[in-house]
RNA sequence: CGCGGAGUGGAGCAGUCUGGCAGCUCGUCGGGCUCAUAACCCGAAGGUCGUAGGUUCAAAUCCUGCCUCCGCAA
């Protein structure tokens, strides 16, 4: 069976290793043009690039999916199956049209929830217990097409959306194996989302950094796992910007207003109050300028007067 | 040539402008106190100040090259 892979970032990378891994025929890969980058704004290549590159498989950039060009080149291919994986583009229908066994995705949530470009963290920033993978079928509208597979995991208490990914990316990789085979053996199931309870997960910003000392401390501890790794959690303590990488319960009450910096122990960490008196303290943050490190290496090298 | 910051005992920082004894808060090790400690007291070890060169009586500090790390922006 002749599998086009389309993939761009790290997710993709780990779900294409695994095809390869298992012996399964890739002809072809397309990911995103390279990127000027980082500093110095240097050219990056994408992960999958490097993978596809390093394994000898040709790899296609094309600059757009509707000028014909990704079209001929995907038709020279003759690919039976499309396999798309955080691939970062729309693709027309006449690419889905292709592969005569269909395109599939992989996505990292339990479909029809979050659907869209976030789906991983807004699992985490509305404190979700449960989640998972999914394999489908490319439709039309976006995540929307029919069902094959499902994986579950739990999610920690404190886990971030970086550490969510990191397992989820693994899931998805072998969910993928187990969708390539069930299709190959032609017992792939396909199932219909329940259009009605979908739910979306745009793209995160910046603009949701700013913490709301006025939430109650689980609200608080998800919103600042759910933006790590990015766009990361950030507040203004004591007059100094921070970003907030992690932060843990206490037991401690208070009667101060929310947003209070309450103590700044550098063996413990900088207890703020939030919503009725309750607290939380953080445990990791950077300042301005600075690099991350832990709320007690900062408070050693910058005292705090509270 | 996208913009910017930083390399100082194990950690986080000050000192650099204005050259002149290696400093602070911790940690580590030893001793003491305590029913007890993330507590307190006493003592100790540990640094070619990123690297190469230059200026100087004298360089962490001034000048030049190089290396490394980091923030922003994408």
């Amino acid at each position: 069976m002749r599998i086009v892979f389309m993939g761009t970032p790290d997710f993709a990378a780990a779900s294409l290793k695994s095809l390869l891994d298992n012996g399964f025929d890739v002809v072809g890969v397309f990911t995103q043009p390279d990127k000027p980058k980082n500093r110095g704004m240097k050219l990056f290549a994408s992960p999958v690039k490097e993978l596809a590159a390093a394994a000898g498989i040709p790899v296609y950039q094309p600059e757009k999916m509707r000028d014909g060009t990704a079209l001929e080149i995907l038709k020279s291919l003759k690919p039976d199956l499309v396999v798309v994986v955080a691939y970062g583009r729309i693709l027309p229908d006449d690419i889905l049209a292709v592969p005569p066994l269909g395109t599939i995705n992989i996505h990292g949530s339990l479909l029809p929830q979050y659907r869209g470009a976030a789906p991983i963290q807004w699992s985490v920033l509305n404190g979700d217990k449960i989640t998972g993978v999914s394999s489908m079928y490319l439709a039309a509208e976006m995540d929307a097409g029919d069902v094959i597979f499902t994986s579950e995991t739990e999610i920690g208490e404190y886990e971030t959306s970086g550490e969510l990914f990191e397992r989820l990316k693994d899931m998805g990789a072998q969910l993928l194996c187990k969708t390539v085979r069930a299709i190959a053996a032609g017992d792939a199931p396909r199932t219909p989302q329940e259009h009605e309870k979908a739910t979306m997960a745009p793209p995160l910003s910046k603009d949701m950094s700013p913490i709301d000392w006025n939430k109650a401390p689980r609200e608080i501890v998800k919103h600042i796992c759910g933006l790590n790794p990015w766009p990361v959690a950030t507040a203004e303590l004591c007059g100094v910007a921070f970003k907030i990488y992690a932060a843990e319960y206490t037991d401690t009450k208070t009667s101060k207003p929310a947003g209070t910096v309450l103590s700044a122990d550098p063996k413990r960490g900088i207890e703020v109050s939030c919503k009725n008196g309750e607290t939380l303290l953080i445990t990791r943050l950077q300042a301005a300028g600075g690099k991350q490190m832990s709320a007690g290496d900062y408070l050693r090298g910058h005292p705090m007067n509270v």
